[in-house]
DNA sequence: CAGCCTACCTAACGTGCGTTAGGTCAATTG
DNA sequence: CAATTGACCTAACGCACGTTAGGTAGGCTG
């Protein structure tokens, strides 16, 4: 859209600043619903911290939930262009082995310390309205998507334990992952046992 | 307290009408807390529930927190009773996988269907006050230890795979537990592939 | 049977929330 | 330079919340 008119004249300056505070007004909303959750994170605390009022939130977004949506959703794309990437990263012929190591790592990695976005994601699903976890469902999926290929492939090669259940596998992985951000603490160091030790038992 | 005086004249009836009212609210309580989050859960959600106006739950209680510590602190119990228990029941003299195997049922099933306590618990840790989470580390330390002891017992049998780190394991294992909650449907059946998959995993 | 206590209810208080209407003022435009 | 518009702010609205003060009906005690 911007790309059709692209001289970049003196009349994009305020087009830039808005969709500067924009982006803050976001930063602020993932880094509060990360540490607070959805419902005990006001407007009047973001916009504090995006440097404006609760009420001026509303020129950039049409309310909170619409808000909350925007962060959810960057929270999945993000952990899903991650780990994709992580995947892809090694080479393409790859055994699964390699694949799932380097997927856990992106994933615990993203939700862990790139990514304020995800960890809200994560946190704040189950006290979101209904009606937005509606919305999210569809890049959720996607995202699950990945995964079930993932252990599909690792079930196929032979390198799931004998009597696992890919999809309990992928289950269990995912959730050992994300519970990680009730007891991760920053001042303690990256998990890196974390994922060794679910290397070392999920991959023969 | 009661036993001390045990004639169970008519003078109780009262005492035990209330302790009925009592135990009805913590129910209610915890069944709320585990669908919708502390937050979201109004008094006047319990109380109705309870048959009761909002004010009237402050004749059994002092306050919502005060309501929350003590299911929170049940949910807690539950767990720890439920999971003593089944890794005694096997014989003393059980291995640890066997042991293993025990207590990962227990947790699930209590998580899962047995109460509503315990699904409280893990869904409104995060987002109770931080003195109240204080207030229930110990009793959550004290459950902990119980899982401790086990990876260490598998570890020192030799019966972790190579390379994993029993706390690690320990971490991933309650993790995978404890996110079911986040997908687990009553209508499809328990998961008991998971439990298994899990045992298949961390035990040789 | 008088009086008390238990287990509630009614009605309100103050607070903080999401949200909105209307104003302001500098930057941009014609 | 006059007019417009973009990016906010001020001030308030209605509502739901946790909490509390005071009332009340029925069982219990002496």
């Amino acid at each position: 859209m911007t790309e059709t008119m692209a001289q970049h004249g003196p009349a994009q300056k305020r087009a830039r600043r808005s969709e500067g505070s924009r982006q803050q007004i976001l930063d602020v909303a993932a880094k509060l619903f990360r540490a607070k959750g959805y419902t005990d994170t006001s407007l009047r605390d973001i916009g504090q911290q995006a440097g404006m009022k609760a009420g001026s939130l509303y020129y950039h977004f049409a309310s909170k939930e619409q808000l909350a949506a925007e962060v959810l959703l960057i929270g999945v794309q993000k952990v899903h262009r991650a780990v994709v990437t992580a995947i892809d990263a090694p080479g393409r012929t790859a055994d699964a082995r390699a694949r799932l190591a380097a997927a856990m790592a992106a994933h615990l990695e993203t939700l862990l310390d790139a990514s304020d976005y995800t960890s809200a994601h994560i946190r704040c699903f189950p006290d979101v309205p209904a009606t937005l976890r509606m919305k999210l469902s569809a890049a959720r999926r996607e995202y699950e998507a990945v995964w079930r290929l993932l252990l599909d492939d690792m079930a196929a090669s032979g390198a799931l334990p004998a009597g696992t259940d890919a999809n309990a596998a992928r289950l269990a992985i995912l959730g050992a992952l994300n519970w990680s951000l009730e007891w991760y603490d920053p001042a303690l160091g990256k998990p890196l046992q974390l994922t060794q030790t679910l290397l070392a038992a999920f991959a023969r």
